[in-house]
DNA sequence: TCACACCAATATGTGCAGACATCAAAACTC
DNA sequence: GAGTTTTGATGTCTGCACATATTGGTGTGA
């Protein structure tokens, strides 16, 4: 779907067509429909009791994310996870949600942290002033919030700080990380991974981070933003330990 | 398509259904159809001279990348380009051919400066044994080519080159960037931007970098990697020079 | 007269069923 | 073994029924 899957999951899940994509996109980034496999639409019919249009346009879809592929007179076979788009909202929505969660939340994390910096230092030489002092003031909020210990504001205030610096960066696929970041950080709370007060450090480093990007100093942006990622990466990271990595063949040209 | 859509388009290029999403797509994003354009499926089939399945199933496909939205009793309404997922191999396809190359350009080689320093410091923790050597050969590989003189060889191992850092990282997300990276470095060698030998101390970088991650030393390879990466970017950005950023709203929550 | 609520008409997407076209794998012929 | 035919699955087209949101009209009350 759209960036913002979890939007367009409540105004189109009646749809029989979404729900054929749901239904399979699931099945095969789990690995329960394992690469190689093939079926048949009209085997989907039957299995998804839904007529051929819907089955023929979900099947496009997946297709389109590189999760199967149609050939005549054999079937739809399911292509190999290195295929798959990685980026696509869906797939990383049903990874999260099965197996590959513990991988995929690393990716996510390793993409923030080679890109928050970079998004800092961007804001800085181009986020609108507007957006400047927003975060300048949302940058003190939360640290009288996390002082104080009110972890429900302070999250809030977290996804806002982290979504305008993406945005700010005025490069629309930094500021498509948005919906991930947000995830990770609500996530990260919500399964308790989170300590009573956040540590006064992480608190004075968004400070700095706003300052900086108030003032455009994109160096000093950069820094502070990977003081925060590298907190953020050593407390999450125990979830996700001795997840295996998998190299993505490099073909020959 | 599938990451790879270079090659999706030779092997369905023949699909009626594939040419209706280019067709709407490259209109789309072009900015031909702007924002808020309503169209009806039956103007659509018309327009093609395709029927209704093929229209249905392309315009499926485009609403899961984020172009268009389908309404009841209205139709098929373009919608806002932040809508649009950036990741999408089409939707970078189609702006790169029109209008948004510049602002595509620039996106893509910040990420890829945000990206490629991490892959290489991933690298030279993670990546197998094998990825290594060969890293290193092509480094004394290129570092020979770039000498002499002799662009093509160099700019495939180049292409060689890059793609390994980002599959031996072992993020999949930075691997899936194989194919826009290969394109700015063909790309860059077609137009002209490259000097008759590459400077020697980008030479001495990629060396460095192999090195690094065949010894191990993230630091050292994440440093010599932004060197390269700093040069590139030289190199490119007066490609974007004025090209507008565009800064997408963070919606309230 | 105006404002508002309600209801019916209607256009359009959604889903279904069946037909024929196309193409490649598999079986068959020589 | 090479070439040909058969076969079976996707690709494409079409007609139809249904669901639903917009639109405009209708009626009621202030």
């Amino acid at each position: 779907m759209a960036p913002g899957g979890a939007i367009m999951l409540t105004t189109m899940s009646t749809s029989l067509h979404f729900r054929a994509i749901e239904h399979l996109g699931t099945r095969i980034v789990s690995g329960k429909l394992p690469t190689g496999h093939v079926m048949l639409a009209e085997h989907l019919e039957d299995e998804l009791k839904v007529s051929r249009s819907v089955v023929r346009e979900a099947v496009r879809v997946l297709q389109s994310l590189g999760l199967v592929e149609t050939i005549k007179r054999v079937g739809i076979r399911v292509l190999p996870a290195h295929r798959w788009n990685p980026f696509d909202p869906m797939v990383i929505r049903w990874r999260l949600a099965g197996e590959g969660r513990g991988a995929q939340l690393r990716s996510l994390a390793e993409l923030r942290f080679a890109v928050e910096p970079a998004a800092a230092e961007l804001a800085a030489e181009n986020a609108p002033g507007t957006l400047r002092s927003e975060l300048v003031e949302i940058s003190l909020a939360m640290r009288e919030a996390g002082r104080a210990g009110d972890m429900a504001t302070f999250l809030e205030l977290d996804i806002r700080f982290h979504a305008l610096v993406l945005s700010g960066s005025g490069n629309e696929m930094f500021a498509n990380l948005i919906g991930q970041v947000t995830e990770t950080l609500t996530g990260r709370t919500v399964h308790g991974l989170m300590p009573e007060h956040p540590k006064e450090a992480a608190l004075q480093w968004h400070v700095e981070v706003a300052q900086a990007i108030s003032d455009g100093d994109g160096d000093k942006a950069r820094e502070a933003s990977s003081s925060i990622m590298r907190e953020t990466i050593a407390d999450l990271s125990p979830g996700w330990a001795g997840q295996p990595r998998v190299f993505v063949p490099v073909e020959r040209r």
